[in-house]
RNA sequence: GCGGGUGUAGCUCAAUGGUAGAGCAACAGCCUUCCAAGCUGAUGACGAGGGUUCGAUUCCCUUCACCCGCUCCA
């Protein structure tokens, strides 16, 4: 399926538009149409009725090493800017970036390996044959991950020295990071993939959280971020959670909510936007059951897309590599959907499940921790004081029972809620057959959404416009309307009208006809399988409700 | 952010230095007793801003957005 015809798709039926677009559209940021904020607000209230309402917390549910609570909250967009700095967020985004003027390509200012080496009285750089008379040197940089070797072998290159000759480099000092280098020594750097030494730029902070001021007065002291992630909300609230409601540890807190992060380049659809929402648990347990509470949460989530119609093979559990994990997680797994608009045997990341250990409690406690540190310790700075520091609160739990105290770990189930929608948008898009009225094969566009997601539930039609039979739909319609989105449609052939409910993903069709009149029965039309079976009118309510309800 | 491409109605396309034409969709009506494209009618567009010109949808510049590649990606 070309990603196109479903981008068309969603614009021509209305579930998604590009935001203002009537100005030209803003980049990053996507608009949810008629059906589009149905079909969201299902997966939304899918996700929070299977984990959070429906939760039974008596029992252990299948899989779950014991029986656990569940709650929810709801927390501010902008936080205390300290959130940020404690969480890493910060730091972490606040990343400065050289960028190199010949070959366009930008670097983390911190990343960039580099070393001196002299250049007196080797040829010039750039030059026919002219050799330095005066001492001069050459900054050489790289980010490969054989920097050594990389780095003589750019020396080499750029001195125009044979590789035989190597011994005659002198090198000038360690290997260094570049922003130990002072700015103004630019003008030697060899950028990792330039030709010639000055290319790179003014080092300039890139910072992905918005960033907007509280109050009037616009200054450093007021300046304030939107959140980049829901998360934060749920750990600095965790004793008011624990101390206001009664639930125990092992606990998971959930929240459903709007982030935003200043992407450089917003692409695939709504893939990557820069305002989006989350759906994020965190699960707090005592450190020796984090483990299985990681797998138990692992593979609830799978299997909660899978039923919500993501059960194909584009869907995939992914862990990740031992190597791709900070040194305090113990585990992460994404799950992942073959979006259309990647490479072929590529996935893309709807949710991601990471046991987090007791990095964030700690760091809210402490002063943020350094996440390469072994066992986590609070990051200093260059004074020798914290970098950042934590709110001194006790965020440790009692258990009642055993009179232990802990920090308790934590696993994050954390879910995109625009993603999951565009993938079952995808999983949906569907291209069939269907006979038209005189037998003919005719191309259909269907989209096959799970009952529980589509946005309208059942449409109701009259066969003709006569014989009673509007009357008769119109209170069908309005008895479903009562219960769930419905849609009533008198206009044109009723193959027309089937095909409209069609593209929009509907599961069932009810039409009334002249049978209806006499016996009061009506056809039930299946999306999918084009069957249509007879069922009583008065059932009809009872028989739609309980096909669209989850389980 | 860089390079390349694109931008005419909801969709698919056309024409033109003198303000744009069609098919489908949508809408009103007619006809229709189960899988869209029969009939009639009305509605609807040159992405935005600036420049050149008597006059710009057309030429030039800028900008915005989308697509492809690079870069980035907690």
């Amino acid at each position: 399926m070309e990603m196109e015809k479903l981008v068309s798709l969603c614009r021509r039926r209305g579930f998604l538009f590009q935001s203002s677009e009537i100005y030209g559209g803003l980049n990053g940021f996507w608009d949810y149409g008629p059906l589009g904020v149905e079909l969201k607000r299902n997966v939304k209230d899918a996700w929070w009725r299977d984990m959070v309402t429906a939760h039974d917390d008596l029992d252990a549910p299948p899989g779950a090493p014991s029986a656990y609570d569940m709650t929810g909250l709801d927390c501010t967009i902008i936080m205390h800017p300290q959130v940020w700095k404690c969480s890493g967020h910060f730091d972490l985004f606040a990343d400065m970036l050289v960028e190199c003027k010949e070959s366009k390509k930008r670097y983390r200012y911190d990343q960039v390996r580099c070393r001196w080496v002299d250049g007196t009285g080797m040829q010039i750089p750039g030059s026919d044959n002219q050799y330095a008379s005066q001492p001069t040197r050459y900054l050489i940089t790289t980010v490969a991950e054989n920097e050594a070797e990389e780095l003589e072998k750019r020396a080499l290159k750029l001195l125009k020295v044979r590789a035989k000759d190597r011994e005659s480099l002198k090198w000038d000092g360690p290997v260094v990071t570049l922003d130990t280098v002072d700015t103004a020594d630019f003008d030697k750097a060899l950028a990792p993939e330039a030709t010639k030494p000055g290319t790179f730029g003014e080092p300039r902070p890139f910072n992905l959280m918005f960033e907007s001021y509280a109050g009037a007065i616009q200054d450093e002291k007021n300046k304030v971020f939107l959140r980049p992630e829901t998360a934060q909300g749920i750990f600095v609230n965790f004793k008011n959670v624990i101390d206001s409601s009664r639930v125990k540890v092992p606990v998971g807190i959930a929240q459903i909510g709007k982030s935003f992060r200043n992407e450089i380049t917003p692409r695939n659809f709504t893939f990557r936007s820069r305002e989006f929402e989350q759906m994020e648990i965190e699960f707090f347990c005592h450190p020796s059951q984090s483990q299985a509470w990681y797998k138990y949460w692992r593979d609830r989530r799978m299997k909660w897309w899978q039923d919500l119609g993501l059960a194909g093979e584009r869907l995939i559990l992914r862990d990740h590599d031992a190597d791709e994990l900070s040194h305090y997680s113990t585990g992460t797994a994404d799950i992942e959907y073959a979006f259309p608009f990647l490479p072929e045997g590529e996935y893309g990341e709807l949710e991601g499940i990471a046991h987090r250990g007791d990095f964030d409690l700690r760091s809210h406690m402490e002063g943020k921790l350094d996440p390469n540190s072994n066992p986590l310790t609070v990051q200093l700075g260059e004074d020798g004081k914290p970098l950042h520091k934590g709110s001194g609160r006790d965020l440790t739990y009692r258990d009642d029972v055993t009179n232990e105290r802990f920090t308790p770990h934590v696993i994050e189930p954390s879910a995109g809620a625009d993603r999951g929608t565009l993938a079952l948008l995808c999983e949906a898009y569907t291209e069939d057959t269907a006979p038209d009225d005189k037998g003919k094969e005719q191309t259909r566009v269907v989209m096959k959404f799970h009952p529980r997601v589509a946005p309208i539930k059942a449409a109701v039609f009259p066969l003709v416009k006569k014989d009673g039979m509007p009357e008769i739909a119109k209170d069908l319609y309005r008895a479903l309307k009562k219960k769930f989105p419905a849609f009533y449609d008198e206009k044109g052939a009723v193959g027309r009208r089937y095909r409209r409910q069609d593209e929009a993903g509907t599961p069932y069709c009810l039409t009334v006809d002249g049978e209806t009149v006499q016996h009061g029965t009506v056809t039930l039309r299946d999306r999918d399988s084009l069957e249509q079976v007879r069922i009583k009118l008065d059932d009809v309510v009872e028989e739609i409700e309980r096909r669209v309800t989850g389980p």
